[in-house]
DNA sequence: GGGCGCATGTAATGAGTTACATGATTGA
DNA sequence: TCAATCATGTAACTCATTACATGCGCCC
């Protein structure tokens, strides 16, 4: 619901269309959420199915007919909802890159060194990026805060992977030796 | 791809019925993987076909037929494949809860304070749920404490949310207050 | 005898993505 | 004139989950 709560959220402060509040989340929110065109045309149709939100075609100069969105008492409800549902709990994070990891002893320590460096420069890229993003103010500056301190810490676990892989293993074996993998 | 590397990188270890992949998976992998049953039996069956691993029907006693796995050269080969990708990417990590956080100013300061504090206890129970189970060495320890670090951080997160939510506003106002909203 | 654990699966459902379709306007 | 931007959507597909189905053996 998280999709929906980000709508609404949107859509309370002012009416908009599809087309605006899209291109608004690509371009300013990425940093907390990755919802796509299709997917936001697709819940705004259905938000609107359900009472949550209504629209009104308006055409603009020569311009397509826009659909302009804007929040319904229903939808105000709804929001409130959420809103809560979402401050109160928690959803544990899956780290993808941890699977990796945990076979990591399958590859020979100098490589699982390179990629893990690899893995690093992508991390300090991401962190570069929210950097030299403009600054915002309040809520919105909070969560590019959350998301900052996050890259930081993983630039800082990643590094110490590296310690624990390279430095220990400066000269790495020929090859991977399973002898050395662990039980689970 | 994560789901097909952790069972490959299982199976590469020791052959494995489905059931007993799927509870070791259940039970010690739950931090960094949250991969159902069936999930589990329709990659492997999707792997089987696909010439990554291969089965035997093996009956032991009056138990029921178990599918005992291994794995094909091609598996290794995929394998090796799979782990050095993960190794080298780093996948963007979304949080959820920053939505709500996002339009916290919707909720009155004092109400907000108690939602964020019940999200800090379930951040605490995973938490202590971690800190509680058996200590493991190598790689897959590792991975235990990129998740508790990642936990640490959260709650030291949320305190800070909380200190700047509900310090600041001892004495909430009767309703939230929308002139205090921002603009995005 | 009843419930739990073992063991494998299917079917329905859902959420979201990619790729595609359309068509007009604006700017180089 | 050609590409990019504006604007909305559909269709196919992927991936994973939930709920359900089956059936035997073991233990209380």
């Amino acid at each position: 619901m998280e999709n929906e709560l980000l709508l609404l959220g949107l859509l309370r402060r002012q009416d908009m269309h599809g087309y605006q509040l899209t291109e608004l989340i690509e371009r300013n929110l990425s940093t907390c959420t990755d919802l796509k065109k299709s997917s936001a045309y697709f819940l705004l149709d259905k938000m609107a199915g359900d009472g949550w939100i209504r629209y009104e075609e308006v055409r603009e100069g020569k311009r397509p007919i826009r659909r302009v969105y804007s929040m319904t008492q229903k939808g105000e409800q709804e929001f409130q909802r959420l809103v809560r549902e979402n401050l109160a709990e928690y959803q544990p994070a899956v780290f993808g890159g941890d699977i990796g990891l945990a076979f990591v002893n399958a590859v020979p320590p100098q490589e699982a060194c390179r990629l893990l460096t690899a893995r690093k420069q992508e991390i300090e890229k991401a962190r570069s990026n929210i950097l030299n993003a403009p600054h915002r103010e309040g809520p919105l500056g909070w969560v590019v805060e959350h998301q900052e301190r996050h890259l930081t810490a993983e630039m800082d676990w990643v590094d110490t992977l590296l310690a624990r892989l390279c430095e220990t293993n400066p000269m790495p074996l020929s090859e991977s030796d399973p002898t050395q993998e662990e039980k689970i």
